[in-house]
DNA sequence: CACCGCAACTGAACCGGTCCAGTCAAAAGC
DNA sequence: GCTTTTGACTGGACCGGTTCAGTTGCGGTG
């Protein structure tokens, strides 16, 4: 695997190094007959562009960070992010930019971790995910001056580019969902609140279920599968248990379907569960959960592409992915006859 | 954020560029009064190397490649790859590298894909999971000279370097725990057969199940939920079900778990289920899974320190990383009494 | 026929480091 | 006291591209 680079090509080509830069990047200042000349040169001698040369010409390095905040066991829980990364991923290899994936144990690490990205100007952007409240990731990257595309609701984004899905209507149409089913009382077992989608949902929770007056009440956790069981119990021993409960993501639901069974509590005769989502594991489970589905593949591919149209010149925006829709599955029904 | 380079910091100490290089990188050539007082100077300045000029003269790129043969959605339901990756990149991160995710659909791509990054230079090395048997990649990654760690059984690593768990001696020690319990026929639902280490665990459990005198018979899948559950339907409805069933992975043990609640089947009274990896989900489920348990982040993190070993010269090696344990959970127990 | 404009192309600077071949003065050796 | 060695440092080539300021040749114009 000799090397050869552009050298070589104008040495052979009888043309200036310059000139075979003009003809490989299709800009103008060469003939098309020259241009074909050193077009067919390249690709006998079989070159490749050096990416690293041209980055340091370009001043760009053609990757985009992701940086996630969790324990590596964490995200292996969470279908959601390997989802979302092949999501990424597949329209950054479309365009031979490559993905710098980090995971740090907390927000300094974090931070600290973008400031460096941004010094050695090792991204040329960078998708934030869990977007918290007053978020101190979004003053950094503004103050970096990284182009940035935040995963989460607008409310969250201080101006910045952000793509989001709309929990709100969709929380709206689950609690519709057990309304309609009958039921009066629903729990919701949310993640942290300083999460801003969660907070986002406890507050579309709280609007849906005095609209459809339903009496309601909800517990906070850390999404892990521990915490959601936990919650489940504690909801379902409690003197007066719900008969629906609505969870934050996929995980806690089945940890709370796992934990009924404990319980002597059925699915969906006693309770209805609707999770948040829709990985394959709601599908696979007995009854099947019901949950709010969304394609969070395409997801992430709308991100990267987004952040691409920013590195292009667009101006900030909010772009709605989607509004995750009711998939209903066996483990919603009606509530209980009274008594 | 004005860019500082090493010119600036020569200038400013009244030495050469050259002189700032050895001093900044801790190399003789310099004293260490004129040491300090660039590092001194770099300090106040601000300064950070930048990494795209280095990579172009020391012909590195600080970056390992992996390439995931499975789409977003598989990859986002397999706990395995995630927490992987996590391991992996915790220990690349350490020393400033960077991984390079790709996710293909087939091995054509990905051998692609690796002509791709040794042509460009973009990777200093890579880690290659779910190898086969007689694997197209080895022949291809040993022409390129990419460094390489496998992630597989040194039978199949032809000479590479390779880290692996032991699945035979694991496989045994999960037939012994069945046969232990007193059961006389077991299943196991395995991943595709021209995977690597389903073959050898195909050879183990043959070993293992003969050695014990059990009856044993083997339903192979393509991995995902969908097939395990649809293998566990099979099995549970023949004209002699097995008394325990042990998988090739955890999602395939949750669906079939999931599934003997329509069928009818108790578990563990009835059937008792072992999963293979023990992700998190093996502890929500209900029963909890009786699994063979191994530490998944720790297994990328040994992958990483072999391909740093491997750039620094060490020669090629068979590496064991662990033997994945027995974890006995709710799922399994005594058959049922005969009749 | 002198002049202009333009397409096609050249040569060199540049990106920000690394590293090699020298230079030079002080210390060591004879 | 004169040569040799050594340590400290300089200058510049180099990595492989991009890009810009010029140069050249040619057809068109008044």
């Amino acid at each position: 695997m000799a090397r050869v680079t552009i050298r070589e090509i104008a040495r052979r080509a009888g043309v200036s190094k310059g000139a075979v830069s003009y003809a490989l990047n299709g800009q103008p200042g060469v003939s098309e007959e020259t241009r074909a000349r050193v077009l067919r040169v390249a690709e006998e001698l079989n070159w490749v562009p050096n990416p690293v040369a041209r980055q340091l010409s370009v001043a760009r390095s053609e990757t985009f960070g992701l940086i996630l905040a969790r324990s590596a066991q964490t995200l292996s829980e969470e279908p959601f992010y390997m989802a979302f990364v092949g999501g990424l991923e597949g329209v950054l290899s479309e365009r031979s930019y490559t993905l710098a994936l980090r995971t740090v144990p907390g927000t300094e690490e974090e931070l600290a971790a973008y400031r460096k990205w941004a010094r050695e100007k090792r991204v040329d952007g960078v998708v934030v995910v869990d977007v918290k409240a007053a978020d101190p990731r979004i003053p950094l990257l503004k103050e970096l001056e990284l182009p940035t595309v935040l995963v989460g609701d607008p409310s969250l984004a201080d101006g910045m580019t952000c793509v989001w899905t709309d929990s709100t209507t969709a929380m709206g149409e689950a609690v519709d969902h057990v309304a309609a089913l009958g039921h009066k009382h629903v729990a919701r077992v949310a993640g942290p609140p300083y999460h801003g989608h969660v907070w986002i949902r406890d507050q579309a929770f709280a609007a849906a279920t005095r609209r459809t007056g339903l009496s309601a009440e909800v517990v906070h956790t850390d999404f892990s599968g521990d915490q959601g069981a936990e919650a489940t119990r504690r909801l379902m021993s409690s003197g007066r248990p719900p008969t629906a409960i609505i969870y934050d993501n996929d995980l806690m639901a089945i940890a709370g379907l796992s934990t009924l069974g404990n319980l002597g509590v059925r699915c969906p005769e006693d309770v209805t569960l609707i999770a948040w989502d829709d990985s394959a594991f709601c599908r696979i489970t007995h009854p099947s959960l019901t949950a709010m589905s969304h394609d969070v593949v395409g997801y992430g591919a709308a991100v990267a592409t987004r952040l691409f149209e920013l590195l292009e010149g667009a101006e900030p925006a909010a772009h709605l992915y989607s509004t995750p829709k009711l998939q209903a599955r066996q483990s919603s029904g009606p509530p209980p006859p009274p008594g």
